[in-house]
DNA sequence: AATGAATGAGGCTTCATTCAT
DNA sequence: CATGAATGAAGCCTCATTCAT
C-alpha cells in the first residue's frame, strides 16, 4: 500500500495521520516524516511548508467530493433527484475518506491564515453550490443560502464529534444530519442511496 | 465602559478583541496588554497563562447564555414554549455579546488540548439540555440528540461567516437558523420574542 | 516568641525558613513576606533586596559564631586550650543555630555574586583565624591553612548531609568531625565540653 | 582540539568555562552557544535542557574518577594500598580535569533540584566506596563514615578556593588534604604515586 | 532525489522591585 | 510604617525551514 504510491502520497496520508493526532499546531513535520519514513528534508522536496500539505489535504478532500458529486448528476433530472443525489455523494464521499475528512472540518480552524482562507474559499464554493441546488428545488434565496451554511455547519460538527467519540456511528450520524435537513427543507424524495463509485 | 470595570474585566475585553483579530496561536500576550494598557507582567496578575484567559472567556459566555436560558424558563410551562424561549435567550445572548461569541465559537478550535477540551465539555452539557428539551417536545431521542448537535454546529458556522464577513446581518443569519431548524423539528409555536434582559 | 522581636527579625525568621525548604534562587520575596505575615512592600521597608537579607543572615551567624568563641578564650592561657575551646564553641553555636548555619553554610552557594563574596570573605577570615591558633599550637604554616579550609570544608558538608538526612544526629557527626581533625593534627587535649552560653 | 571532537564534546566544554566564569543561574545558553561558535537551537539538538547539560558534566567527571579508580585498584592487594591508590587517582583525575571538577564541585550547589539531587547521589555513591575502603583498613564504621563524608568535603572546599585564587598551587592544596586525612587515619604506607593514565 | 544537522527568530512566563495610597 | 497592584527586563525553549553533502 506504500510502495506503490508516490512518495508525495505516502507524506499526504502520513500528515493525515498525525494531524488528526495532535492537531495542526502541535502537529510536528518531524512527526511526519517519521511516520512517513524519510528524512524531514525530502518533506521539503514534495511540498513548500507545512501549510502546503494542509492545502492539498483539502484540495485533495475537495476533488474527491466534487468528482463525486458531479459524476452522480449525470443521469437525473429532477431537481429535487439531483439534490438528493449531491447530498448522498457528498456524505459518501466523506464517510469513505472519514481521516481525511476529519483533519479538513475539524483540524483546520485556528490553523494559519493561508489555509484557513483556502478552506473558507472551498466551503463558500460549496455552499453555494448547494444553495443554487436548493433555489432550484423551489426553496427561496435567503433560506437556501442559510440553509446550505447550516447544513455545512452541521456536517462539520458531526464529525467533530466523532473526532472525539469513535465509537459513535458516523453513518448514523451524517445520515441523520442528512434527514433532518432534508425534512427542514419539506422535500418529499426519500434518499436515493446509489453508492458513490469506490475509489 | 473601560474605567469602571476591574483590571481583570478590561484585559479581558482587550483579550477578545485581540484574539477575534489574530486567532488563538498569533496572538501575543503582549498585544492583549497593550489593547488594555498595562504592562505584560500585570496580565499574569489576573490569569495564569493564555489559555487561562481563553477559559475564562468561555465560562463568560457560557454563563450568560445559562443565565438568560435559566432566567427566562421560570414562568413557562409547556415544553415547546419552554424551547422556543430558551432558543430565544440563547440566541439573543450570543446577539448581545456577539465579539466575545464569535472568539468562543470560531476562534477556539484548534488552540490548545485544555482550552479545546474545556469547550468540549462546555458545548456538550449544552447540546444537552438541549437534546432533553427536544424529547420533552416529543421528539425521538436520537433525532433530538443529532438535532442538538447540528443546532450548535449551524450556529457556530454562521458565526464564523459572520466574522469573515460584517456586512451580513448576524441577526438575520440567527433568525434564519432557528426557523430552519424550528421547521426540521415541525415544531408549531412561533418565535416568542421576549428579548432577554438587558445587562 | 514573633509579637516581641521586631518586624525584621520576624523577616529574618521567615527568611531562614524559607530559605532553607527552597534554597536560594527558588525561594520568593512573596514567601518570605508571607511566612512573616506582611506584605511584599513591608519586606523592602526591612531590607533593601533579597540578597539583603541573606547578608544579614550570614552577619547574624558569624557574629554569634565570634561572640561565642572571643567569649570562651578570656581566661585560657595554653594554645592548645584556646584552639580546643574556639572549636567547641564554633560547632556549639552552629548546633544551637542549626537552621541558620544550614542556610548559611549550604544554601549560600551559587546564590548571587555579592552574597557569594561577603560569605567567601567571612569564611576566609574564620579560616585565617582558625590557621593562627594551630600554628599557635606548633603547626606548620602551611599545614595549618590547609587544615583549616579542610575543616570548614568538612564542616559545611556536614551540614549539608544533615539538610538532606536531618534523622541523622547532627551532634555526633559535628563531634565525629571534631575528632577527626583533632587527631589529624596531633593534638592531645580532649575536647573540654564547656557549653557556650546560651542566647 | 576542538574541530576534531564532535559538536556534543564542543558543547560540553564551552559549558565549562561558562558556568565556571559565571556559575550557574547567571549562565546563559547564548552564552554557551556563543563559547562554542553556534546557535542557541544547536545547543538544542543536543541537550534538551539547561540543567541537562550539568548532568552530563556531572556524569562526565564521575565516570572519569570511577573509570581511574578501578584501573588502579587491579594490581593491588593490601587495603591501604588500594585505598592510597584510589586517593591518588581521584585526587589525580580531578587535577587533569580541573576546570570540569571545579564546575561540578562549587557551582553546582545551589543550581537545581534535579542537578542538585543527581550530584547529591553520586557524592553520597562516591563516599560510600570511600568509607568501605576505609572500614578494610581497620577503621571502624562511623568513623570511617564521617571521614568519608569530611574528605569530600574538604576536597570540594579546596576547588571552591582555587576557583577564587587561581594563583594557589592546586597541587599542593589536594597533596595537602590528602596528607591531612591519611595522616587522620593513621595509616601508614606513603603516598604511592603512580600518576593516573593520561586521557 | 534524499538527508538531517544547523539555524535563530520569537513566544510565554517569572519575579525582584517600586510607588501611590 | 504598611500595603500589594503594577511593572518590564530577561530567560528558556520550540520548531519550521534551509543547505551542504
Amino acid at each position: 500500500m506504500a510502495r506503490t504510491k508516490g512518495r508525495r502520497q505516502h507524506l499526504m496520508t502520513a500528515a493525515i495521520s498525525i494531524f488528526s493526532r495532535y492537531g495542526y499546531h502541535e502537529a510536528g513535520i518531524r512527526e511526519i516524516a517519521q511516520e512517513a519514513k524519510c528524512a524531514v528534508g525530502t518533506f521539503y522536496v514534495y511540498f513548500t511548508s507545512k501549510s502546503d500539505v494542509f492545502l492539498a489535504l483539502i484540495d485533495a478532500l475537495y476533488s474527491a467530493v466534487m468528482d463525486e458529486v458531479m459524476r452522480g448528476r449525470k443521469d437525473l433530472a429532477l431537481a429535487e433527484e439531483k439534490l438528493a443525489r449531491s447530498l448522498d455523494r457528498v456524505v459518501g464521499t466523506l464517510l469513505q475518506q472519514r481521516d481525511l475528512a476529519r483533519v479538513v472540518l475539524v483540524t483546520t480552524l485556528g490553523s494559519e491564515p493561508v489555509v484557513e482562507n483556502h478552506l473558507w474559499n472551498i466551503r463558500q464554493t460549496f455552499a453555494e453550490l448547494l444553495a443554487t441546488q436548493l433555489q432550484e428545488c423551489g426553496i427561496p434565496s435567503e433560506r437556501a443560502q442559510i440553509g446550505a451554511w447550516a447544513f455545512v455547519g452541521a456536517l462539520a460538527e458531526i464529525f467533530s464529534i466523532w473526532a472525539r467519540r469513535p465509537e459513535q456511528s458516523l453513518e448514523a450520524m451524517t445520515q441523520g444530519v442528512r434527514d433532518l435537513f432534508w425534512h427542514a427543507w419539506g422535500l418529499r424524495l426519500s434518499s436515493t442511496s446509489s453508492p458513490p463509485s469506490s475509489s
